[in-house]
DNA sequence: AAAGTCTGATAATTATTATTCACATAATTA
DNA sequence: TAATTATGTGAATAATAATTATCAGACTTT
């Protein structure tokens, strides 16, 4: 079940938003600070935090490394009524996931949630993989090469991805392509030619360390 | 030498900001669009490249991942007349660093510019590093709990930080240490307790897999 | 059939990790 | 104060895991 907290200080519209999300069927928990997030947070997880901007103490921005110290894949939808691009912008660069304008209309604020929790799943699904195997696979140079010219031809035949990737013996390249494979960040299609997972494309993006 | 690459299709409003960039001490080059955008980051490297949303063909938005998956470091900062929080949270979602919205002065302009630089230059830092020792230091689930402590209490003796890993063997945890200490991740502070190096809290902010 | 492509299995090599020992210093206790 | 215990660091070695090199077989393509 998708658990939702809600931190609004306006207690009208709190109630209001939790009703709406209760109808659609999330659990919710809400609070009246962006102080008592960070504590909920470190008694219980949850799938998506939607932070009002302006409370009285810290703003919902600023709670969002807090929680995410202890809750890495929690997702965060910003709340505001000023909202100008540049706080939104703002917003973004400081981790939240999504900023809705006040006032929103229910619909608006179901979509944004779903549509963020939809993004978030992705990353979630990167981690279920076994990160030790993921680390390791990336730990080889040899590896991230292959990794990127993937995601540079989208798909690659055997042959033509161990040349790309520099490499004279292919049995030796064979040993690596596997490695990949195994770490879940590389797979075959249809045709047998090798692509990358979903995983895999979120590894190569996210985790940019140069080759 | 900061080199910007300019993309926008209106002449005039091109001409003028390659002025103001000039003026500021940029090397500049300037595009009517997004496609010579990215074909001119496959022939140079950029640090920054400056978008138009709208512009004939693909929109700045769009051209964000291609360019990206030639030059990984690449700043972008994304030009509109039309924002509305809603494109700048899409653009950001897209990889943007940062939104500037139509009309702007050259002083608004400059300043978007030298924070979104200053914001990539953390993380070019810790390109820097030799990427193998960084994978290979965080393979290891000891070390990325490690990690994870240092994260969440800052500075800690060598013990405390033994205990909360779960290792009884402090000898065998020093080895890890040593291993973290190598791959520039974490260092000691003057009172000689283990921190995070900028580069370590890079690290764990970004490669959010969990522990 | 010949040449190239693709894959897997195995031993040899190398790197990583665990264990053990040694030693220095700080903090406690007798 | 001297002895004792806990802390902190380094290094040598043994155990384990990862990588490479080599071989062998199957499958395509020409």
């Amino acid at each position: 079940m998708t658990k939702i907290l809600v931190a609004e200080d306006d207690n009208e519209l709190r109630k209001n938003i939790l009703e709406i999300l209760e109808l659609e069927g999330f659990e919710v928990l809400g609070v009246s600070s962006a102080e008592s997030a960070i504590e909920a947070c470190e008694q219980q997880t949850f799938d998506l935090a939607l932070m009002d901007l302006l409370m009285t103490g810290m703003t919902g921005v600023e709670a969002i490394s807090n929680m995410r110290q202890v809750q890495p894949l929690l997702a965060v939808v910003i709340i505001t009524a000023y909202a100008t691009v540049d706080t939104a912008v703002d917003a973004m660069k400081k981790g939240a996931d999504s900023v809705i304008t006040k006032p929103f209309n229910s619909a608006e604020l179901v979509v944004t949630i779903r549509r963020s929790l939809a993004e978030k799943q992705m990353l979630k699904s990167a981690s279920d993989l076994d990160p030790d195997m993921v680390y390791a696979a990336l730990a080889n140079p040899l590896r991230r090469h292959a990794l990127k010219y993937l995601g540079l031809h989208k798909e690659l035949k055997f042959m033509d991805l161990c040349r790309l990737s520099g490499i004279e013996d292919h049995t030796k390249f064979n040993f690596h392509l596997r490695q990949l494979k195994l770490a879940g960040l590389v797979t075959q299609n249809e045709r047998k030619l090798y692509i990358l997972t979903t995983t895999g494309q979120y590894v190569l993006q996210h985790h940019g360390l140069s080759v």
